[in-house]
DNA sequence: CCATTATCGATGAATTTCATTCAAATTTAT
DNA sequence: ATAAATTTGAATGAAATTCATCGATAATGG
């Protein structure tokens, strides 16, 4: 929903009440609940909950429905971080730089950052020799990679899917 | 599921065949499909697949039910991480400092990490405004940290919730 | 090799969920 | 304050889900 005013596009957000957030803070926790679960739990009509979730997923809000897997009981217990630091940051660098991350299933998250790093990488890996050999084939391999440092996860304090709402 | 060889605790994982891999595939990507789209799509019966699905859950592998929250639909633009290091590494100064980023919502991952820094933060907030409020108030004004370094989110390259298997 | 065990796909019944309708209640605008 | 528009909740029937059971099939091991 967008709107100019001034010459400057305003962008105006869908409008959450206190129903549609107590509904989201649910369904971000445990989507398996049905509208009549849920319903009880937000003290709304089974067919309020329903309207207002297919209201929140036509505006984009309410997003898809996944199931979470644990890593450590697939024996995955490996948790880094890695900051890359590109040679050149020209567009095809960074575009070729972009598809290998897509291509590796191991790097949960890739972000480009602000700072003395150009990305921050997040993957999820079985062990150390697992990771240096994703590290060493996918990351420092690519041609335009200067330089990584890697930081191991010691203990996941948090970890959280929801966002406040 | 664990034994004892050696000595030395052994830990066997939950053994994935392909089926299992398939079905996990599906349900880390769009867990709304119901068994009998599932069982068409993996090639198998509807009765198979719901027994994989029980079994995984039972085995601790497949998780929760979750549905995700777009947050820049909600105006959330800003994707941080944020550095952090403690003045002291007590016992007590720890739990203090996990219990205050258990606290604050929009902080929605906090792991330690090895290297120069002792805990990794990663925030979603509105704006620098509100992040500016929420390191100041939640995260500066703790009394075990000593320092903090923010690195901003130019763009997400890569976001995803699904391991591989 | 054959016997034992585990897994498969199909079936079906009890239960839930989904998606709509409609009258009543609530909100909004004039 | 009143009329118009929107939102609510109970009811409803169709569709889907859950879970046990039953031969048939495939894998395992001695």
């Amino acid at each position: 929903m967008k709107f100019i005013d001034n010459g400057k596009v305003m962008t105006e957000y869908f409008h959450l009440d206190d129903l549609d957030r107590k509904i989201l803070t649910i369904l971000q926790k445990d989507a398996s609940l049905g509208a009549n679960t849920l319903a009880e739990r937000v003290n709304a009509s089974a067919s309020s909950c329903w309207r207002r979730i297919r209201a929140l997923e036509q505006a984009g809000v309410l997003g898809p429905h996944v199931r979470l897997v644990d890593p450590v009981a697939l024996g995955r217990t490996l948790d880094v971080f890695c900051h890359v630091r590109m040679k050149s940051q020209g567009p095809r660098a960074r575009a070729s730089f972009q598809r290998a991350m897509e291509a590796e299933p191991t790097i949960l998250a890739a972000y480009s950052v602000s700072g003395e790093w150009d990305y921050l990488l997040h993957l999820i890996v079985e062990d150390m020799q697992d990771y240096e050999r994703i590290l060493m084939g996918h990351v420092l391999d690519h041609e335009s990679v200067a330089a990584t440092s890697s930081n191991f996860v010691l203990r996941r304090v948090k970890h959280t899917t929801a966002l406040p709402v």
